[in-house]
DNA sequence: CCCCTCCGTTGGAACGTTCCAATGATTATG
DNA sequence: CATAATCATTGGAACGTTCCAACGGAGGGG
């Protein structure tokens, strides 16, 4: 039959002064007398007070926390940029809250709501599917900050990306130094970081006069997808693969593997995104890797940023990847599969 | 310059009613006129009005939401169990606050206490690293359950686990029934799943009078855990390894393939979890598999029952996992490794 | 000794909602 | 036709906090 939570209340009349010198004390006000911050905090102590982040966000209009949209949990590159957005938020006293979509961007979007509830003051969208009418409502009611996708640019709303075109084009030249030229790409689907990785991989084609190569295949961004793309790759014998991310690389080699052919000796397969996961000998994929936990932790930082200057200008950061060789790209082999 | 987010108010004078009225109709009380709801819910619309989650929860003393811990969000296996708990607890019109803790119970204790200050009415650990005084302070004031822990029973607060120890068994089986005897494993660390996962593994053994094969090295629940421990075991020459979840296994997996042995040819390699990357062709991992989903599902159910019934006894619901054979088990080779 | 300043402290209003007791309007009952 | 019962609706209190204007007391300057 415990009684109910303490609140200020309580620690107030417990140290014997008022609510208001409480709450003062307790969000570090220097204008409190040594002798009576530290009654306050004892009593707060023995009490086991915990603030009621409701009434406080409702009484201060604020709630110092920050919504957080990634697009599958499922996929660690996720957790690896989220790695970086938690060790930034927190630094600023900031807390995270989080919620994954899915391929649904109408429930993506009420996903947003449901954090809006909550009076986040700002939002990151990692990897989001929204349309741009749903964007532009969003980032007009709230400071936003996109990561990983830059096609739509609105005022006050930041964006913090990989340059995904270049990966592209580092991918293609790691497999042409190889002596690839059936080269085909199993792109990550409808989605902006697919389209630039893909035209990376087109213009870096066309550059080394192997347009008449340059196929893409529709996949997806998960295992599954790139296993089916990848699938339907090989009635194009290709000699490689550069596929729109690790995951569905993943996919994709077993799909080549399944085949019955080897890789890298019959067929070279390339991801990209850099998880750890890849970088597991059993693995060892060959992929450009973005700086993930640097990704997140820039998209804290702008956002952080903008809540103190909400007007402005939008800024627009952009990383680099950078190719890292493992074993899953070799040297093309003598004569064409098939 | 736009105004700030329209209120309950803002509503009701557009609908012209009073602010109880729409708060009656918005939360569906059957007891409004069909004409009002209508006009409120127009009103509603045409405002973009959304409720104040913390209003609501300070005035209702209660939020509607419930806290969830995970242990690490890089292993997708927390992303399975998720799946699981999010289907069911928004069935009920519950939302969810998730957060992640790391290897330090006093971060884990801090995670939870932000989860608190929200005023959560539920908490699901999953996996947690939590000290039983902790964890008895934490399920003493608020409903809990804990996913895949049972070692810790406490009045009023449930347990859903796998049941591991039956889990063990399997494994070993499996190998056994591949001719193996040198069966090592590797465990997960100091945590109680590693722990009955080990004791099914040491009860096995004895049963099919492998007693003096026995031997556990100590690892983790992470992929580079996974992959030192392999190193470490492969001075005892086994012919399998029994590894204490997926992701640790595909780290053995690299270990025993940069040692230049061959799975399963040399050395078999199982693991346990059944996540849906295990499956993938190119892992083709042989595990033992709990129902992930499953498991969420049922923690969040036993959850919510809780909430109707705050002092009905402990539950301790336990499901059961199944072998899944794929491609890294195999029958032992003539002469032992070595 | 008085007044001013400054410091530490205080009570009250406000935040946006839910809930309750009370109201008025309408219909049913005797 | 009066009264009871039902129905839809309402105003006000409460939730736990922050913020502001105002307060009293201590100390310093004139």
């Amino acid at each position: 039959m415990s009684a109910s939570r303490p609140t200020i209340l309580d620690v107030a009349s417990r140290a014997g002064v008022s609510k208001s010198l409480v709450s003062l004390a307790l969000s570090g006000s220097p204008k409190v007398a040594p002798k009576s911050r530290a009654r306050i905090e004892r009593a707060a102590q023995e009490l086991g007070y915990r603030p009621n982040a409701a009434a406080r966000s409702l009484a201060a209009k604020k709630s110092r926390t920050l919504g957080v949209l990634v697009l599958d949990l499922h996929n660690p590159v996720f957790a690896e940029i989220l790695d970086g957005v938690q060790t930034e938020v927190r630094q600023h006293g900031f807390t995270t809250m989080l919620v994954s979509g899915g391929e649904d961007p109408a429930l993506e979007r009420a996903e947003i709501d449901t954090l809006q509830q909550f009076q986040i003051e700002g939002l990151i969208l990692i990897s989001h599917r929204l349309t741009e009418t749903m964007l532009r409502d969003i980032a007009g009611e709230i400071p936003t900050v996109t990561v990983t996708r830059d096609d739509i640019a609105i005022a006050r709303m930041d964006m913090v990306c990989n340059d995904d075109v270049a990966g592209g084009h580092s991918a293609v030249d790691h497999l042409v130094s190889l002596g690839h030229q059936r080269i085909v790409c199993l792109s990550g689907g409808d989605n902006p970081v697919s389209h630039s990785r893909a035209q990376g991989y087109s213009e870096a084609m066309s550059e080394h006069g192997l347009s008449e190569f340059a196929q893409i295949v529709a996949g997806g961004l998960t295992d599954t997808a790139g296993y089916r793309a990848a699938k339907e790759a090989l009635a194009l014998s290709p000699t490689a693969l550069f596929v729109a991310n690790d995951i569905g690389a993943m996919g994709a080699i077993a799909a080549v593997e399944e085949a019955g052919l080897d890789v890298p000796g019959d067929i070279s397969v390339i991801g990209y995104d850099g998880i750890r996961l890849a970088g597991l000998r059993s693995v060892n994929l060959t992929t450009v890797a973005q700086p993930l936990a640097e990704l997140g932790r820039l998209a804290a930082t702008r956002l952080l940023e903008r809540l103190e200057d909400p007007t402005r200008p939008s800024q627009h950061d952009q990383v680099s990847s950078q190719l890292i060789v493992r074993g899953t790209t070799g040297v093309v082999p003598a004569s064409p599969t098939a």
